[in-house]
RNA sequence: GGGGUGGUAGUUAAGUCGGUUAUAACGCCGGCCUGUCACGCCGGAGGUCGCGGGUUCGAGCCCCGUCCGCCCCGCCA
């Protein structure tokens, strides 16, 4: 560290300067501007080993607390916060110069570093010193603020203003925190796949409109009349045309784009870390990935993780969890019924094709009062978690029968059946839904989650707070109203198996996709492609693509797979899920520095907005009238 | 497209059954204070109760409409 700021070029003229300091005379160039000379340190960096020393400090008034004769300054930059105490007698001249300085001033501060004695602040790294001033000058001053900067509590601020003055708001510690790690999180990226042989290339924002997916956000273009771009919502099939290309290993930082409704965790431009490689395997995609992973929360979090990410095929996550993004991080699975219950009679059994139960044991049900049962039954019966028609509980009693509406209608053979299965204990609590395969699922799926929020199921099964997972194999394709559709893309590979299905069975071909769930959060998906055109025309036949939809969306594609494609495949990673998660974040726009509100506006500067009619016109776009005049 | 919730001083919130001058904390302004660190003490200013309409003797509060934020469903190949 310098003992002194470093000498400014444009002084000529070196000049001795002595402070009348308590402890030390030190030796300064006098400056015209503190700014020509630079800062010597940031305000986090300081010690006990630099006292004596004389700083130059540059950063904004954080807190001010005025004794009328001793002011102190607590000075912020990104780095930290360092006292500066302003005593009238060492300095009268800045010490009046002080009196101005409110919060968020932007200042800059030269004194000579001193120990605080016994005044020590064990709370701040720079708690043991501060700096006693000599010298201020105040690059700006700032107007009453409309939040609360300085307190950076999260409530002090609505979301509102927190948006209309994100620059203030991302002033604040915590929303900075959130910032450096996003950036150590994309230089490890690029550092660590760069280290594995993959190229960094780019690949167009504004691309063809191809209907179908994710809504585009259109560009008029002006140099073709009536025709528009569409902004990427994910550069998929420039990937694959990386691989025909012999680029064979490729990686994107990628911004993509799409006009879909928002939510907490969706934005409408997001960024992917965008990966594609030749002669791929799902294995041989999932190692890089784990690598990085690995390798960022140990760098950044500290975190050592597995050697090897556990794996799950989707159906396996389905029976088990009733989800495809499973929270592994607590127990609480499903338990299948259905056979046992197959001979019961009980008409609610008999007439579901799926009969599942959680057991909630003794040690947390306590919680579970019949008014807590009453609301989950509530909660199973919405629409958003599968709409069953209801929830069938019992509190296992001491004797092993069952406190419960349904206990007189179950023999004490099947309720001991149930008890043996479900590995139910004098005291658990067991709940259970019959329905179809959907509502079964989706609806312990959500009273699952309910209960790991309410009984704190996650603290208390003292798992890594980090699961990973790799779902595997999922379903090709979905069946819908209007025949079958993609579940991921139309350029996923189905598994070699399940090749002869897709003639006969499409809905039982399973893919060669993967998605990485981090705590019950997708945070990447992807697959291995098809770069067979027999194969690939089997699917656009199954997804009841013409001839002419397939040349008019994807014809450029098939004609390149006509030119040797190597098999290839890749992954897309959320990077700002993955920033938010480790930030510990529970909203996307913590880890977005200008983000949109849910209705796709940005407050501060005030977009989307309209266009003047001159500019529309060399669009050749006309408004439409508002409906009803 | 749908459901929920919120909008009151610069900020965050309280505001009872519809009833006197709309309340508190922080911030702001002024004064005092030489070891604070969310400094303290004294005093003060500050309001289009989101906007528009209606009911009423009287509306922050009730009704209708509308704008905006947030959460969720649908949607997100």
């Amino acid at each position: 560290m310098p003992a002194s700021p470093a000498p400014g070029t444009s002084f000529t003229r070196p000049v001795v300067a002595v402070f009348p300091a308590r402890r030390t005379t030190v030796t300064v160039t006098p400056m015209s501007s503190l700014l020509e000379n630079g800062r010597s340190h940031d305000c986090g960096a300081l010690r006990h080993a630099d006292v004596g020393a004389t700083v130059v400090l540059f950063g904004w008034v954080h807190r001010r607390r005025d004794h009328g004769a001793l002011i102190f300054i607590n000075l912020r930059d990104r780095f930290g916060i360092t006292q500066v105490v302003i005593d009238p007698d060492l300095a009268p001249a800045a010490h009046a110069a002080a009196a101005v300085l409110r919060g968020e001033f932007c200042i800059a501060v030269a004194g000579v570093v001193v120990s605080r004695g016994d005044n020590i602040n064990a709370q701040m790294p720079t708690g043991e010193i501060e700096v006693s001033l000599r010298e201020l000058e105040v690059f700006s001053s700032a107007d009453v603020l409309p939040f609360n900067v300085a307190d950076d509590a999260e409530l002090d601020a609505t979301e509102t203003h927190r948006l209309k003055y994100r620059y203030l708001d991302l002033r604040r510690p915590s929303l900075q925190k959130n910032f450096v790690l996003r950036s150590r999180l994309a230089t490890l990226t690029r550092l660590t796949l760069a280290e594995a042989g993959f190229l960094e290339l780019e690949t167009p924002y504004m691309v063809k409109y191809t209907p179908g997916g994710a809504r585009n956000f259109l560009v008029p273009s002006r140099l073709n009349p009536g025709q528009f771009y569409a902004l990427a919502e994910s550069p998929q099939i420039f990937k694959q045309l990386f691989m025909v290309a012999g680029m064979d290993k490729y990686f994107q930082i990628c911004r993509c784009f799409r006009d879909e409704d928002l939510r907490n965790d969706r934005q409408p431009e997001f960024t992917q870390i965008d990966v594609e490689i030749s002669y791929a395997t799902p294995e041989r995609v999932q190692a890089p990935i784990e690598a990085l992973i690995r390798r960022a929360w140990k760098d950044i979090l500290g975190a050592e993780l597995p050697q090897q990410f556990p794996r799950m095929t989707w159906a396996e996550a389905m029976a088990r969890y009733g989800s495809d993004k499973p929270d592994t991080r607590f127990g609480l699975e499903f338990i299948d019924l259905k056979d046992i219950v197959a001979e019961s009679g009980f008409r609610m059994f008999t007439g579901a094709p799926f009969v599942k139960g959680l057991c909630v044991g003794p040690e947390h049900s306590e919680a579970l009062t019949r008014g807590r049962l009453d609301k989950l039954t509530e909660l199973v019966k919405k629409r958003e978690s599968g709409g069953a028609k209801g929830l069938a509980w019992a509190r296992v009693q001491a004797d092993g029968s069952w406190q419960s509406p349904l206990a007189k209608n179950l023999s004490a053979e099947l309720v001991a059946a149930i008890n043996a299965r479900m590995g139910a204990l004098p005291g658990s609590v067991l709940l259970i839904i019959a329905d179809d395969f959907h509502v079964t699922h989706q609806a312990l799926n959500a009273l699952r989650l309910e209960l790991r929020d309410s009984l704190d199921l996650v603290a208390r099964a003292g798992r890594s707070p980090w699961q990973f997972l790799w779902v595997t194999d999922f379903p090709l394709f979905e069946r819908t109203d209007k025949g079958y559709v993609s579940s991921h893309h139309p350029f996923t590979s189905p598994r070699a198996v399940d090749l002869p299905l897709l003639d006969s069975d499409p809905a039982q071909v399973l893919a060669q996709a993967y998605d990485l769930v981090l705590n019950g959060n997708e945070i990447g998906g992807g697959s291995i492609r098809i770069h067979r055109s027999d194969v690939q025309a089997k699917v656009f036949a199954v997804l009841g693509l013409s001839e002419a939809q397939i040349q008019h969306k994807f014809g450029f594609l098939l004609e390149a797979f006509r030119y040797g494609p190597p098999p290839h495949g890749g992954i897309a990673l959320g990077l700002d899920r993955i920033s938010m998660l480790m930030a510990g974040a529970t909203s996307l726009r913590d880890v977005i520095a200008f983000p949109k509100t849910q209705k796709g506006t940005d407050l501060m500067t005030g977009c989307p907005s309209g266009a003047d009619d001159e500019q529309l016109a060399e669009l050749f776009i006309r408004q439409a009238p508002p409906e009803g005049t």
